[in-house]
DNA sequence: CTGTAATCGAGACGGTACGTCGGGTCTTCAA
DNA sequence: TTGAAGACCCGACGTACCGTCTCGATTACAG
């Protein structure tokens, strides 16, 4: 395990010298997410990102180890926009979600930056972790809610009961993320078409209903 | 538009001088799979390339425009082992070709690479539509033959008829389409999870029931 | 001109606040020697000087504008050393100054650190003034006295009488001077010889009687 | 003794690869003289002789190891100029010498670069054999040279016979170059006065005649 | 004592240059 | 014409120092 000095700065009581600028960090993230919008991920350097916030390279890598991670970070925050208001039932808190997630995705700077990154992370370990705790989760989490939202509706079967019920349920919520999130991840990055109330409407009835609802 | 003499070395008739050893693609290409497993897609250089495959950088550019071109085609072969096997039911058949890509996913040089490319592709029109014809093609064209096989079957309502009817058919072969890879790739790369067969069931059942038939 | 604050304390009367601690001073001027014998001038930087002197780079910046002038402050005090004895005849003295010279340069700090800052001195007017009352008239003045005492004891003729008796004084220092460190100089940085006691006659024959002395 | 693949590209019988390009060579050393005069051996970069030359760095770097061996080659060219016309005497051919070289030392790109680069030979033993061989051996000769007609002329003593003689040639040579070579230094860079005419001349007297010849 | 005004250690900061690396092109020679 | 070798231009990399700055914590001397 290396001694990772970056990120999180924990002002520590003892703390001496000069402190880390708050403003610095917001100027950079805004500029790389300026910067991704305007270059994209392949074009996106480290050099441009500094110019753009006003603050010298140094101040980037004292902060990040590098492209990916920083890149990770000013996206996260755009994950915090996702939310799942209660629409009365299921399909409609489905196709809610899924069409602000498609909007999220639509945004030049997540659509040519997030897959870059999940592919650098197969083989960077420290990424991946990253990328799991700063925008997996904050994903997962709405999926966990839709689902216990619509089992007190009663339009889902309650969980079982005792460990194994438990179990069930943790496997069911990562398998309706990886359908939800890869629906509409494979349709915007690799489809190239765009998800609109037509394609969530659809979509929604076939997580319902299963494929011969289709038809 | 750009005079491509890349790729298709197609044999003229006329054509004079030396002849492109094929050997030499084949060897090309192995080394870009060989590269990519050892230094994934971050660390994949020219250089390295060539020199494995025992030639010049300039055989390479010969043959591919730069580096994203090459690796969709050294990855692209990997796809036709893609097969539809008839299994007797559609949930065999969906389990069957779940597992198959799942285990192409599995692979190194698919799980580095490919979600590079794609993530290029947002920013590289020529490479999106090269991507779309050497893969994405490859694999839809499983959906439509599990669809038909099934519909065969009476396992799924046949097509409605006239164009609006087509039109709907290919939106869902469409949809399905974006499920299930999405799904796959997602698992494997995004929560990093295997895709074995316990997955590939569950998810099948999803496909088929619908959510309710989780419980 | 600029406002220099720097060196000079000068503890003014009407001063207030903590006054500079002058263990201090010593402590990085030892320690610039100190590195300068390790690493050599190319090499020396400022938070090596800092570091050494247990010291902040701040510290050093309060007092000396910049890496040249610490440099020549910090071997300046070892041209203090130099001396000039009367040993009875003029030959002597000039071997003595000599070996003396050239025992200095042979010194690692000086010989890595003298022409380097002589050549910094070239494009920048403050630093050649910083060296020549630094170091080059604590030299000059040896060559002043050694000549007066050889006047006096006959030795050599003595000044002209008159303004311009006076002006070829001048003039006979400068060259004697000129001549005396520039040669020590050389034989030590470029022919990369030593100053010994055969060198120091030989040399001291050639200044006094000439070309045709040495056969 | 570490691999040097610097200069010397030695043209080889088998070479393959495209050569480089001796063009190249003369405008990277052109340019090396000319950012000297602009802006002095304190402020020269790599990158400023590159954009100069209208090359790249990488072409620099495979040529030279660093700042400092490419100064001295940049520099030494200069020292071809350097000559010794029969002017009928030895003091006439001594203020010849000594004019050109104060002439040459004159030059701002010789000023600023020379010592510079010797103050860094004390700590880097290939650089002072590089100067050595570029530099000083060029202007040696012409001490020889020089000593070897007066003897001819019957102004100096002829070498003594057998091995001791040699020897003792050689080490007056050694001593009449450092002086010669080192009073002109001195005074440009130190004293920072001109070498002119009647310098010359008043040195060439005191070389002559020792030190009481000067009143 | 107590406030004021400096000094000090620590380290963040904007810069500039470093020396290296990789991409993609061009040049030479041999096959 | 292909192909190997390698020089070449370009541009980005991540690092190292520079000299400045902002902190909090110490001092001395003045009132």
């Amino acid at each position: 395990m290396v001694a990772r000095m970056h990120r999180s700065p924990c002002p520590r009581k003892g703390r001496t010298g000069r402190p880390r600028s708050v403003e610095t960090d917001r100027a950079i993230l805004d500029a790389t997410r300026a910067a991704l919008v305007d270059v994209g991920w392949g074009k996106l350097t480290m050099s441009e990102v500094a110019t753009r916030a006003g603050v010298a390279k140094t101040t980037l890598y004292r902060r990040w180890a590098n492209k990916n991670e920083l890149v990770v970070d000013a996206v996260a925050v755009l994950f915090d926009e996702l939310e799942l208001p209660d629409r009365g039932c299921l399909q409609a808190d489905i196709e809610g979600v899924v069409l602000q997630f498609g909007a999220l995705l639509a945004r030049p700077e997540t659509k040519t930056a997030l897959m870059a990154v999940v592919a650098e992370s197969t083989t960077d370990d420290a990424l991946r972790e990253r990328i799991r705790s700063a925008i997996v989760d904050r994903q997962k989490r709405l999926v966990l809610l839709g689902r216990e939202r619509a089992q007190r509706r009663g339009e889902l079967p309650p969980d079982g009961a005792g460990p194994e019920g438990a179990l069930a349920a943790t496997r069911a919520v990562g398998l309706i993320f990886d359908v939800i999130a890869g629906a509409i991840v494979h349709r915007t990055l690799v489809s190239a078409e765009p998800v609109d109330a037509a394609w969530a409407h659809q979509f929604s009835t076939l997580l319902l209903t299963g494929l011969g609802g289709l038809g």
